[in-house]
RNA sequence: GUGCGUUUAGCUCAGCUGGAUAGAGCGUUUGGCUACGGACCAAAAGGCCGGGGGUUCGAAUCCUCUAACGCACGCCA
């Protein structure tokens, strides 16, 4: 089924055809003069130049149309030429009843699913996750999730910084602490061992003291830099001991990202598109398209167009070593050749806007892309502390994201308890859940391109636009539900009613915009959108709830039909949550 | 320096391809618990939409100039 504004939108367009204008002028939106009428449509002063007519003309023109639909009633012509109206009350309950039937609530999934590859999250291996790493985890998920409630076939990958230098300063170090591992004997034949020698621990204390002392021990930056050579040159003893480092790290990664409810199809990294290089940039250079300039390789990526010069995209530095560029392009090979996608989209720091343009122009350029393959990159803002600067601990660091999670957790297990009359067993499981939602929603429901205040104070204090006030609505309709199931009603059973009050209606038509909703979020990749409308879902839920009393009603019909709308708007916050990447508790 | 972005209520943010009286939350002030879950609801106060100019019947929205702030600008990722 199509949304409710392209439903009703298709009857305007009618009309102004009727009436002899132009159908497309036939565009009808949600009133912004809600005490005036519930919809609105402009078209008639849009036509006013075509057409050379007062606007007033055409709208009185095209009315006696818009009435004759039966879709629409109180229709009138105001102002300069507003045509605005309201729904009637069987299209309405009939649109309503259409969406509970639905699977997707009236959603309608694109006829032809695309298949897309979504490269975020980005971890380093052996480094532990930072808040900086958040981000891009919680918008990349919700973009993925959203995709594929439209019908996408969507292939999250974790791209991991598993290559490079930092690699070879682990092993560098490691061979002087523990210099008598297997590993290190150049000699050794035999099976490497099935444990590794090292805890995520020990790597998250060797990496940063390992890359602090490259930056002054010259000596021992040599050490890691050749080591890194013989490991990319595939030395037996160094690959084996990369794997270890591997297996130690993704595991910690899983779990960090699993209490995110984050979840990756693809556990790729940079180490997989090496294998690509050596072949991609051969035919670079064969091709004319890479040529030597001071002594690197480079591709022009500049346009005519270009307000600025752009510069060219560098795929071989002088001393001969590949670089960033050069990993994503190869990355965007095998991409090509394992998934043949339809469309790649970077979930990365705004900031790195301009390296992934000149990616994107070294890419087409170069045909390792399809032209028909769309690649797109959605650079989120930063997240500052409340003093608008970068957030950092009380210690002036970088704050670990398992810390920031636990501080979460711990005052919201501390609220809980706090306002909970009965004693919990699950308290700890619920404050994990809330806390989430709380994490996620207060990044989410902002713009992802903009910069944004993380304040802690304020996700964890759940009141007004938050996760927690979601989660309570959901959490209060599940009540009711049980209740009036457990005095012998039947929830699936119950049909919508007209509706008799204004908040009813006004819960009713903020139902119907549960596809324009999610359409929105999709096709501009704006989680915040969903946020903003399960927000108005939920007021005009309470609001409904507190001037209904819906168990102790005596009219059974009038009662069915409510408990129908209930159950609606609890499947309706339950999808989107889950689109947005988290869950409701039972109870809170 | 050049380019890109941001600037909307005391604070944090929405505002769809231009439409009627610019909206939320927090905070402030006031009212509502005989509870279908008060982590709620109702109401009030609070704005030259950074500034100037332009296009238009009509601009927070489009164009232009300007200011402040942020970010990026060939061999880091």
């Amino acid at each position: 089924m199509t949304g409710l504004l392209e439903q009703i939108g298709k009857y305007a367009a009618e009309a102004f055809e009727a009436a002899g204008y132009d159908g497309s002028y036939g565009r009808v939106t949600v009133s912004n003069r809600p005490d005036l009428c519930e919809f609105q449509c402009n078209g008639a002063m849009a036509a006013k130049k075509a057409y050379g007519k007062a606007p007033r003309d055409i709208a009185m023109d095209v009315l006696p149309y818009f009435e004759k639909s039966g879709v629409v009633k109180n229709v009138k012509v105001e102002g300069p030429g507003f045509i605005n109206f309201d729904l009637s009350d069987d299209f309405l309950t009939g649109f309503l009843a259409e969406m509970a039937a639905d699977e997707r609530l009236g959603f309608e999934a694109s006829e032809e699913p695309k298949t897309m590859i979504i490269d975020y999250g980005g971890p380093n291996v052996a480094k532990p996750l930072h808040i900086g790493h958040l981000r891009s985890a919680i918008i990349g998920e919700s973009i993925k999730r959203i995709a594929r409630f439209a019908g996408d076939k969507v292939i999250g990958d974790v791209h991991l910084g598993d290559w490079g230098l930092q690699m070879g300063l682990i092993i560098a170090s490691l061979s002087e602490s523990d210099g008598d591992l297997p590993y290190f004997d150049e000699n050794y034949t035999g099976k490497y061992p099935d444990e590794p020698p090292f805890t995520i621990g020990d790597l998250e204390t060797i990496y940063p003291a390992a890359s602090a002392r490259s930056k002054e021990d010259e000596e021992f930056r040599n050490k890691a830099l050749e080591a890194t050579g013989q490991l990319q040159e595939g030395r037996r003893g160094y690959r084996a001991l990369w794997n270890q480092i591997m297996k130690v790290s993704i595991a910690d990664l899983k779990e960090n990202y699993r209490k995110l409810n984050v979840e990756f199809d693809l556990w790729k990294g940079e180490s997989d598109a090496q294998k690509y290089i050596p072949d991609m940039v051969d035919k670079m250079v064969a091709d004319g398209y890479a040529y030597e300039d001071e002594g690197a390789l480079i591709i022009d990526v500049k346009e005519e167009s270009d307000a600025k010069e752009v510069p060219p995209c560098i795929i071989r530095k002088s001393d001969g070593a590949s670089l960033y560029a050069t990993t994503d392009l190869a990355t965007i090979v095998e991409r090509m050749k394992l998934y043949d996608p339809d469309k790649i989209l970077y979930v990365v720091d705004k900031r790195q806007e301009m390296h992934f343009r000149q990616v994107f122009r070294a890419a087409r350029k170069t045909g390792i892309v399809k032209p028909e393959t769309e690649l797109q990159f959605l650079g989120f803002g930063t997240m500052n502390g409340k003093d608008g600067k970068p957030f950092k601990t009380r210690a002036g660091g970088v704050m670990r994201l398992e810390t920031l999670i636990r501080d979460i957790d711990e005052a919201m297990y501390k609220k809980i308890s706090e306002n909970q009359s009965v004693k919990d067993e699950n308290i700890g499981d619920t404050s994990e859940i809330v806390g989430l939602s709380a994490l996620k929603y207060g990044d989410l429901s902002n713009q992802a391109s903009k910069d944004y205040i993380f304040d802690i104070d304020k996700f964890i204090s759940f009141e007004g636009n938050t996760g927690p006030y979601i989660l309570y609505t959901i959490v209060r309709i599940n009540s009711i539900l049980e209740r009036y199931a457990s005095e012998g009603g039947n929830v699936q059973g119950c049909g919508f009613k007209a509706p008799s009050g204004n908040g009813e209606k006004e819960l009713m038509l903020s139902c119907a915009g549960f596809s324009g909703a999610v359409t929105a979020a999709y096709e501009e990749l704006a989680p915040h959108k969903l946020c903003a409308y399960i927000y108005a879902l939920a007021n005009d839920f309470n609001h409904f709830y507190h001037e209904t009393r819906i168990l102790s009603e005596e009219d059974k019909e009038k009662q069915a039909g409510w408990v129908a709308l209930l159950e609606l708007v609890r499947r309706i916050l339950k999808v989107s949550i889950d689109m947005l990447g988290f869950e409701a508790p039972e109870r809170m």
